[in-house]
RNA sequence: GGGAGCAUAGCUCAGCUGGGAGAGCGUCCGCCUCACACGCGGGAGGUCACGGGUUCGAGCCCCGUUGCGCCCACCA
């Protein structure tokens, strides 16, 4: 029986219908097979409990077109999917949800909580996935892991032990970036930087005088953007070689409100330039002077609790929030005559980047990962290219951030993610870190041992995604075969939170590099280009646009006309253009199936005789096609490589390969011919689908499914390969001959508003019997496709009315008998305008070819062509200028 | 302050190693031609930001200027 394309295409019912058919058969599933090569990409994991937004699909897709394209390829590919506990964002969230319950996160208690997350989990973890299935993507979904599931709990706790075992995990007092809100401390990666318009407030301090007294006339004068760490100052500071200062080191002051005294110190982290080129120093509250003070064996004073209200170091200030402190320390000042002036100010300060809240540098007993050695490997693999960074560009974004590392603050005062595993000894203080739970002090003996509070940096366990997800800390036939895993596809945005620790993990813990290549791509935005968020409402839900016109359709938008390394605006105009071209696809398809006959079916069938000259370049242009695309999305440019395809589908095949076959089709007495075409169509379809399928997964399989019947499915088909025995440079040549002829013919029928069905007959003349042999094999189509009632070829102009119009082509003159339909006039300026053109052309040829230098240096090749050029034009102007003179004359 | 990038048709953007300015959308003209009006054919529209330089030749290479966002950074 002969299958059918449903007339229209709808891609909602058939993409759910095919993917589940994909699941079924287990398509995506990889299982180790030492006789075929890997290839294996790792999902960025998106948040348990998010949602699909344009970001992911996007991030998805371009992985996607890549494991697809590989597994045609022959490659045993494996992408790997799985979500990630997101510990702050997600405990964050929940917090919210009890708030607005009217219940505190404290007061229901860490037991509690965490069941209230484990039970979010459960409610919306599968969201994400199901999203991820409705895009198409081909993941290995019976692998499906989760960044807090028993195997990752196990690699995390394996990897702190190790590295605390080798001394790169510490516990210490330093400062950190701390959240008032979340109540927890940060990386510094998690600090955002927002340009604020503040205040410089200019406060002087007051000398103490030799006999004690707390001089009224000398100060020393500086500037502050934060008047309320005042209460913690524990000396100013100048440069050792300012001059203005030199001898008032070692000389004390007083710090007014507290009536702490304070020494003058020098140190080379002032700045003479700026300011007065004088610094209070407030160790506990700002990472320079932390530094400063440790070099000067400051005392550090704390003056702030975790909720930023000042402490009991603060004195009278005691209870107050950090703004309303700073407000009433000013006034004082004021009062006191020690503020000089307050200037506006804009400055950059750190917020917390996921609820943008101010954060406060305190210091803080945490667990550090000691950088200094940790982050040379990783250095190294990207100078020496054995992780490639695409586009290239990144590779100074990262060198500049591991060049600045500081030690990476893993301990957060949260509840939801990897409990650390250390304890500590109740009797003797000593703390262990273990993998299990120890019965007993080592030291003590005591019994009375409580685990660290804190849990881990979300990052800490996706940076050991890649081989935790394969079995790690285990030797798993998965991971010796599957690891290093190949492409990481991610976003410039997680570029220091993920990538570089999932390479210096990855060295630290399996001695190698996680993948080989990162791919990094940009953001989509809205048609404004401003970022899609949801405080300005401006997303659009990819699953909407799936429902309006399918996945495929927001598949191809996502990876065309733009580069993948800068941001695109998606706006629905693109999507539509996307649709209508799988609208194209879908009845180019059914018109080919349409013409098969019963049980007629081509697919791989041997090259039939009698193929004839638009046969042969159909296929020497998608022989073309399949090189050029191979070696763009080898480039991983798939934006490009997709754009040729879409070029080559819908001109080359539909407008004009499709409709130089329709008469042979329709034709009687030439079945032979109809077969050729037939097998050229369908064979040229197929392969199109399947360049196209990475980029388009549904639509390609259900027309491949309904077009053949030997392969069950494009999925597992063989990505077409380059031949050289479809390469037919001859025939290319001759049917851009001929569709030069029909443009010109288009052209000029359409200049002189000749009806589209008015038939006219079309005389080639030419010299050249080669050229009039092209216009006799090709009768049937150019005649079709030039609107033509008949066509004839000669040698010379017998028998042509001196009134006919011509239509000059390299080679040859097309004569249309038209004279009582046409406007003369407009037919000279046709040919004026044509002629001013290969006046141009001709001068900038002749200036070439003329040019010793050009002759010389460039390549022979080059210099052939352009000789070739100048003689064409040469020809064609010498006709046109007769038949102006003609036509000229003819009007005179 | 440092870094990398972008400025090409009305709009959104392609344009690989220098050698005939492109696409989509929009617009204009003509077509419901038996796969497709989500279509077909044809057209208009660009001193490729500005100023220099290298070159026989530059959108593409070099220098500078302007404009725009981006990343990083402790300038109190």
């Amino acid at each position: 029986m002969k299958k059918e394309l449903a007339k229209a295409y709808d891609p909602k019912g058939l993409e759910d219908r095919i993917y589940k058919t994909w699941e079924e058969r287990k398509y995506f599933h990889a299982e180790v097979d030492e006789n075929r090569k890997p290839f294996t990409v790792v999902i960025p994991p998106p948040n348990v409990t998010g949602i699909l937004h344009m970001g992911h699909a996007f991030d998805e897709t371009v992985q996607d077109i890549l494991v697809r394209w590989k597994r045609m390829q022959g490659y045993n590919t494996l992408w790997q999917p799985g979500t990630d506990h997101a510990s702050i964002s997600t405990e964050v969230r929940i917090t919210n949800e009890l708030k607005e319950e009217g219940i505190d996160k404290h007061a229901l208690g860490r037991e509690k909580f965490l069941e209230r997350a484990w039970e979010w989990k459960r409610k919306y973890g599968g969201t994400i996935v199901s999203q991820l299935k409705k895009l198409g993507s081909s993941c290995d979904w019976d692998r499906e892991r989760f960044t807090m599931d028993e195997g990752c709990n196990r690699a995390v706790t394996e990897v702190f032990v190790r590295m605390h075992e080798k001394g790169y995990i510490y516990k210490g007092s330093r400062i950190i970036n701390w959240c008032p809100v979340c109540n927890t401390s940060l990386s510094d990666a998690e600090v955002e930087y927002e340009e604020q318009n503040g205040h410089l407030w200019h406060i002087r301090y007051p000398f103490i005088e030799e006999d004690g007294s707390v001089s009224t006339t000398r100060f020393i004068e500086f500037a502050t953007t934060r008047p309320e760490t005042m209460l913690g100052d524990t000396a100013v500071a100048v440069n050792p070689n300012d001059e203005r200062y030199r001898e008032l080191v070692g000389k004390k002051l007083m710090l007014p409100l507290m009536n702490r005294e304070l020494p003058i110190v020098a140190d080379d982290y002032v700045d003479m330039e700026f300011g007065t080129g004088v610094v209070k120093i407030t160790p506990a509250h700002d990472p320079n002077d932390f530094e400063v003070g440790k070099r000067h064996h400051l005392p550090e004073i704390n003056i702030m609790n975790d909720d930023a209200t000042i402490n009991e170091n603060g004195g009278k200030f005691a209870g107050m929030d950090r703004y309303a402190c700073r407000e009433q320390i000013v006034r004082e000042l004021d009062e006191l005559g020690l503020l000089v002036r307050v200037e506006n100010y804009t400055h950059n300060v750190g917020t917390h980047d996921r609820c943008h809240t101010t954060v406060e540098p305190l210091i803080k007993k945490q667990w550090f990962v000691r950088m200094d050695e940790l982050i040379k490997p990783a250095v190294r693999a990207v100078k020496e290219g054995e992780i490639k960074l695409v586009p290239a560009g990144a590779e100074k974004r990262y060198f500049n951030w591991t060049d600045n590392i500081r030690d990476w603050c893993i301990s957060r005062q949260l509840w939801w993610g990897h409990r650390i595993p250390a304890w500590t000894c109740e009797d003797c203080g000593e703390i262990i870190v273990d993998r299990t739970q120890p019965s007993a002090c080592p030291k003590c003996k005591g019994s009375h041992l409580t685990q660290d509070e804190d849990v881990l940096d979300t990052w800490f366990s996706s940076a050991l995604w890649p081989f935790e997800t394969l079995g790690w800390p285990d030797e798993t036939p998965d991971l010796k075969y599957f690891f290093p895993t190949d492409v990481l596809v991610t976003g410039w945005d997680i570029i220091f939170f993920w990538v570089i620790r999932m390479i210096f993990s990855s060295y630290e813990q399996m001695g190698t590099y996680p993948f080989h290549t990162v791919i990094f791509h940009g953001l989509v935005r809205d048609a404004q280009g401003r970022k899609m968020s949801k405080s300005l409402g401006n997303g659009i839900d990819p699953l909407e646009i799936i429902d309006l016109y399918g996945a495929d359709a927001l598949r191809l938008t996502l990876v065309t006309g733009n580069d993948m390394g800068s941001d695109m605006r998606f706006y629905r105009e693109r999507v539509e253009n996307s649709r209508n071209f799988a609208n194209k696809i879908w009845n180019a398809s059914r018109f080919i199936m349409m013409n098969l006959h019963e049980n007629e079916d081509w697919y791989g069938a041997p090259m039939p005789d009698g193929l004839e000259p638009a046969d042969k370049w159909i296929l020497s242009r998608f022989n073309s096609t399949v090189r050029e695309v191979t070696d763009n999305m080898d480039r991983y440019e798939l934006g490009i490589a997709v754009q040729k395809v879409y070029d080559f589908i819908w001109e080359e095949f539909c407008d004009w390969y499709i409709e130089m076959v329709k008469p042979r089709l329709y034709g009687e007495h030439m079945e032979e011919s109809r077969r050729a075409a037939m097998w050229c169509l369908t064979t040229v379809l197929a392969g199109s689908m399947k360049l196209l399928h990475p980029y388009m997964p549904f639509i390609t399989e259900e027309i491949f499914c309904t077009l053949q019947s030997a392969e069950e499915s494009i999925m597992i088909s063989d990505w077409p390969v380059y031949r050289d025995e479809w390469n037919f440079e001859k025939e290319e040549k001759e049917i851009d001959t001929i569709q030069t002829a029909v443009r010109g013919i288009r052209n000029v029928r359409n200049a002189m508003n000749v009806a589209p069905s008015k038939k006219v007959s079309v005389i080639i003349v030419s010299e050249d019997k080669k050229t009039l042999d092209i216009f006799t094999t090709g009768k049937l189509f150019f005649e079709s496709l030039a609107g033509a009632s008949d066509s004839r070829c000669q040698t010379d102009r017998t028998g042509i009315d001196d009134s006919a119009v011509s239509v000059s082509l390299p080679g040859a003159t097309l004569y249309l008998p038209l004279a009582e339909l046409v406007d003369v006039q407009a037919e000279i300026d046709r040919l004026t305008k044509e002629l001013k053109r290969l006046d141009a052309e001709l001068a900038r040829s002749e200036k070439m070819l003329t040019n010793e230098r050009f002759l010389a240096g460039a390549k022979p090749e080059k210099v052939e062509e352009e000789r070739e050029k100048k003689r064409k034009y040469e020809q064609t102007h010498a006709q046109v200028e007769e038949q102006l003179a003609r036509l000229t004359g003819k009007k005179a």
